[in-house]
DNA sequence: ACGGTAATATCAGACCTCGGACATGATATC
DNA sequence: GATATCATGTCCGAGGTCTGATATTACCGT
């Protein structure tokens, strides 16, 4: 056979680039958290949706982009797919024509309650045998990122 | 207006969801990435594959995919697209018939000398103002997140 | 030699994500 | 009041990523 590195070897180790282990690692975490909400036909991104609108009703699509740092287009997607699904509801704003404003269904409220828990169980996974000020740097350097720091 | 939290903030801080921020950061980056390379007509998973096969030549679709920590589909993917741009070259494996192995053309090796060093200086940033021990506990949460652990 | 298993490539469908484009409605400027 | 500007929602196309499915080819045990 061919000499070939193992897989997640080869550059991928822990000197390898940082933006490639970046994006492994979201990959990978997003990959369990699909996993985990399977069942409930909910993917990472409409958790993430659902639990903005849940905290803040009668968000806009655009806001919803906004607060998500994503375009409107994808929240869209993403709004449109929890709609098909039942989880919310879009009403047109009373005052504003073209506003549309979203809320949770007792469906969509009942299913991220659900949900919640299970990415709450993997989220302490993420920091299980780790100390309290490394995590703090982890969360200080993913914050920096995100920022374009 | 509506009492809504700042873009990036409310549950987007540094004490928002581990895999929340992850994914942001993630996907920040990616944008970085993919603007400092969009002139050269890579995106960053191509210029990942094209790394990787500059590495070790004659690898196959698959081998790509159990490198990458990807599924052979989606490593079609990138492979084709990067066919299609003239970076790469498949030709049928000599004594397997169905192998395609993945060369890389001399337009491919231009693209990513001048790809690398835009990554390089993105990579530098992600550093910046980070002591290396810091740096060390990043990169060491991230693989751990990355093997599933 | 044969038949089963594994590996390879690839098709189809779904979702997330972007950039570009456009129409409509709201607001500000003159 | 007319016009410019901006926000909103939405359409289209491209790329990346997954599951599921299928055809072909190589390998191996009997």
């Amino acid at each position: 056979m061919r000499k070939v590195p193992e897989a997640g070897e080869g550059k991928r180790g822990e000197g390898g680039y940082l933006g490639y282990l970046l994006r492994q690692a979201a990959a990978a975490y997003r990959n369990r958290a699909e996993r985990a909400l399977s069942d409930l036909g909910l993917t990472q991104p409409q958790f993430s949706v659902l639990t903005m609108v849940t905290a803040y009703p009668g968000l806009s699509n655009a806001d919803v982009a906004r607060l998500s740092l994503l375009t409107p287009q994808t929240a869209n997607v993403i709004v449109v797919n929890l709609e098909k699904s039942g989880a919310i509801r879009r009403t047109p704003h009373a005052v504003h024509g073209r506003i549309q404003q979203i809320e949770v269904t007792e469906h969509g409220a009942a299913l991220l309650a659900v949900a919640r828990e299970r990415i709450q169980a993997l989220e302490g996974e993420l920091t299980d045998d780790m100390p309290p000020d490394e995590e703090r740097i982890v969360r200080k350097w993913l914050v920096g990122v995100a920022e374009g720091g």
